[in-house]
Parts: C-alpha cells; sequence; structure tokens
DNA sequence: AGACTAAGTTTCAAATAGTGAAACCAAACG
DNA sequence: CGTTTGGTTTCACTATTTGAAACTTAGTCT
C-alpha cells in the first residue's frame, strides 16, 4: 500500500490527505494531490470537500488550489496550550538558555518522529510558531534518542518502523542494531549525545523528561558546535538539565489536575 | 442535532469531538464528553479511539484522560506558514506597529468567527503561539466587521447564522439589522471602526486586507484605549493601514504562487 | 472552427465501515 | 460483598463510503 501507514477508517484517510495537503507546503491543485495520494479520484475528491467544508483546507477559487484551513490554527492553539509542555516549561527554558548561553531545545514525540515545541536560540529573540512546529528524526537527533530510548518496548517497535534511516553524517548511527546498543547507553548514562550525527558539527546533549510514572512525556537539550564546545563540556552541564527536566516533569504533571470543578 | 451545526459523516463528527477536547482547555475524561456530546457511548468512544490512534488526541494512560495531540501542533505550523497571512504580514505588522506605537491585530475569519493569526502588543515582545490562535466575534470587533462588509452574499449569510449576539457594552450592535447597516457603513468608509462594542474602552480601527478579485482575505487592526486616544485620531491612520493592507494583499498573491517546479 | 486533451465534478450499485442498544468488565464505594 | 460508576466490547442492522466510469468544462492544437 502506500508510504503511510494504516489509515483507520474514513478520518484515518482524511487526516492523511491534511498531512499530505501539509507536506507541499503551498497551495495544491487538486491533481497534485491525486497523484500523490493512492486514493482513487472520486475518494480523493470526497475528502477534500468534506475537509474544506469543515474549514480544516480552504480552497482558493480563483485558482482551485487546496490550503491547511485557519480552523487548524485554532486547534493548534489549544493543543499547544494544554497538551504540549511548552507553557509549562517556557520559564525553566528561559533560565537554562540564560545559564548556558546556548541554543535549548523543547521536543515530543509525534508519530516517530521529533517534533520541537519550544526553542531558546542563544542569538536571537523567540519567533514561536516560526521555530516550533518543526520536526526532525529520532534516530539521530539527542531529543530523539533521549526519547526513544525510555520508550515503553511496543512504543519502541512502532517508533523504529517509522524511522527511515539515512546517513546524514559519518557520525550517523544509521541502523537498528546500531541505534538499539546506543539507546542501552543511553540508559546506563543518563542521558543522550549528539555527536554530529544529524549535522556536522553540531552537537548536543539531551535527557528525557519523564511522569512519574516512567512515561515519556519529551525531552530537553543543550545545542552547541563543536568550534564553540566538546561533548565532554556539554556532559558537564548534564546534571543541570536533568534537573529542570524533572522541575518541568514536576509541574506538568500537577498541572494536569485543575480537577474538574 | 445539537448544538453544533450540520456535521457531514464521519470526519465531520471526528472533527467536532475534537473541537470539543479542545473547548475544555483541559485534559478530559470520557465522561465529561459524554454529557456534552450527543453521540451515544459507543460511537464516541470509537471516535476517541480512531482521534488518539492517529495522534490527534493523547491518552494520558495514568489519567485515562485525552489531550489534544501533538501532530495538531505540526500540521499548525504548517498551515500558519502556508496558508496564514502571517509569515507574510510579519515584518509590515512590525512596521505599523513601530508607526503607530498601537497595538496591532492580524485576523482571518474562520467559520463565522474571528480568529487571530497575529498581533504586536505595543508594550511586550511577541509571543507567537500564545498570543495567535485566540479566537473572538466577529459581530463586535473591528476585524471582524471589516471582513464582514466585504463577505460574498452567500459568505455573510453563513456567517451571520453563527453570530450569537450579545450585548457586550451599551456599543454593542447587537442585533442583525443593526449590524447590515453598519456594514454598509463601513463600505462606504472604507474601514471599520470598534467604539467600544466589543470591550469598554478598547476602540480601533480595522481595514480589509482584500485580493485582487476582491475576495476577503483578512483584516488589519490597529487597538487603542480611549484614555489615550480617540476614534478621529485613529482614523487619520486609517489610510497608511490601508496602504499596508494592501501591500500584504499583493505580496500573499503573488506568493502563493511558487509554480509547480 | 472543430477535434482533441487535461482537470475537475457527478453518478450509482456494491461493499464496507460506522452505528448504538445492550451486555460486560473492573475499579471504587458504602 | 452487593452496588454504583466509568469505561470497553459485542453484534446485528444500516447508513455511509467507495470507485469505475460517464460527464462537464476549459484549454490546446491543427
Amino acid at each position: 500500500m502506500g508510504a503511510e501507514g494504516h489509515a483507520d477508517g474514513t478520518v484515518g484517510k482524511a487526516l492523511d490527505v491534511l498531512d499530505m495537503v501539509a507536506g507541499f507546503g503551498r497551495p495544491v491543485r487538486f491533481s497534485d494531490l491525486l497523484v500523490e495520494a493512492d486514493y482513487p479520484k472520486a475518494t480523493l475528491y470526497r475528502l477534500l470537500q468534506t475537509l474544506t467544508h469543515q474549514g480544516m483546507l480552504t480552497l482558493d477559487p480563483d485558482t482551485g488550489t487546496y490550503a491547511l484551513g485557519v480552523r487548524l490554527v485554532r486547534l493548534a492553539h489549544a493543543a499547544w496550550a494544554q497538551s504540549s509542555l511548552a507553557p509549562i516549561a517556557r520559564p525553566y527554558l528561559d533560565e537554562l538558555a540564560r545559564k548556558t548561553g546556548e541554543t535549548i531545545h523543547l521536543a515530543q514525540m509525534d508519530q516517530g518522529q521529533v517534533l520541537y515545541v519550544d526553542k531558546r536560540n542563544a542569538a536571537r529573540p523567540v519567533e514561536m510558531f516560526a521555530q516550533a512546529g518543526k520536526v526532525g528524526p529520532a534516530y539521530c537527533t539527542g531529543v530523539g534518542k533521549a526519547m526513544l530510548a525510555y520508550l515503553p518496548p511496543e512504543a519502541l517497535e512502532a517508533a523504529l518502523a517509522r524511522q527511515s534511516f539515512h546517513r546524514h553524517t559519518p557520525h550517523t548511527l544509521a541502523s537498528r542494531e546500531a541505534l538499539l546498543a546506543e539507546l542501552e547507553a543511553i540508559r546506563k548514562r543518563g542521558h543522550a549525545w549528539d555527536a554530529e550525527e544529524h549535522e556536522a558539527g553540531i552537537i548536543c546533549c539531551a535527557v528525557p523528561i519523564l511522569s512519574r510514572s516512567g512515561r515519556v512525556m519529551g525531552a530537553l537539550s543543550v545545542t552547541s558546535t563543536t568550534a564553540r564546545t566538546t561533548l565532554e563540556a556539554l556532559g558537564a552541564q548534564a546534571p543541570m538539565v536533568k534537573d529542570i527536566a524533572a522541575k518541568i516533569a514536576a509541574e506538568a504533571e500537577s498541572w494536569r489536575f485543575p480537577e474538574q470543578v
């Protein structure tokens, strides 16, 4: 079947189409989608109609192109505020950025990929939407590996199945086996490295954010360059990063229960 | 036939549930949703399962609560970048904020409501996600009326049907008739006022952002308080605001066609 | 013009997927 | 330990979705 996995029911297909439109990154015509998707013409057409009618897509009548609808922005606002760690973690990220002077990433797992929900760039000021929301591979980023390492077996398996290993740099762990060994090491060590595995010259130290029950909620990382520092020096910060991760986890957990009125 | 309108098909229902979860603003239990929704138990259950499986919701296994999933954040990132005016308008908003020293709003229409996609607050720096994504009523805000005024008849009708008129302040136009008359005046004048119709003491001057073909793409407003200025003084800025709206429209239109490779 | 082609929209019988009342299970409660 | 509350599963019934194919437009070519 298609590149996408198991689409359960109509809803799954509809969301799949949404992703597809999102993937293009520009308004798309019906036919653009038709070649990409492996749904028959009529089916795709109806899905698009439904989504458009629902405000998840917009059809520009002038050009006959579909784009993601603003209803998504509204939903995302709520998602970001209520479900991501970002609003809670915000002050902690500030603190960490200030103390380390490096770039800070806050990420969560999304369908086997890393989703950055917040970021502090040492240099320039905060630019949320433009920065957050980006996705990256899990198997070759610090935050990705930190989360993978603490996933329960089935979830890990599901995540691994979604990785498309690719050797970004000479240091990339581009096989399932190498990655599994590394995850074991991460669990021993308590934090993950990114030793130029994704981009040359970029290194980072990442720790998972775990709930009291051990569930992976996200990950936090301090990123730098080989020009500026070394893995060892970054590692020296690990205890502090871990401490902040724990604080975020604690607050996230207590915060999750405004206990219905 | 619940409070929500016409839910077409399973997809509509699923999205309806999503909205519902978003509406709670906190993680919700199955039973919370059950009383709110008028779907039978089993149906709601299945919808939740599907959405969870799809990553649009997350089920916290510890507490048995559902929250919006991070997949939405990813989608929204794309939506914001590709479909909203925000990324294009950004530099213009900065310019306008600098020139006026007032609060600037950029909004789009979403299902008869106003959705703020970006904002410049005179005082504090940009905080995207936390600011953007908010919704407000259309009939009693400057941006809302500016957009309504230029909507084609059917769309206007649909939007009006979704307004739930409520007298927020003594100045609110809380009837269909009063609003229609005002929209006529806005078309004549070329821009909309908000004369303390939503919040006491808050006034604004808003202009629509129209495509070359006359389609409403969004609206732009300069907001202030009666303590600081008057409607007349704000009105003096209208030409400039209109000019910037035109620039945004022009750029948005040319930008929409990176013309497929 | 008229004959092709490409892009989008509609049809309709067959099949699939969704429905929901009711039964079931498992904690929490008194 | 019987009962309630909150969540999950079943299963016959049905409505929705499906998709090949026919049909419209709107361009293009000769």
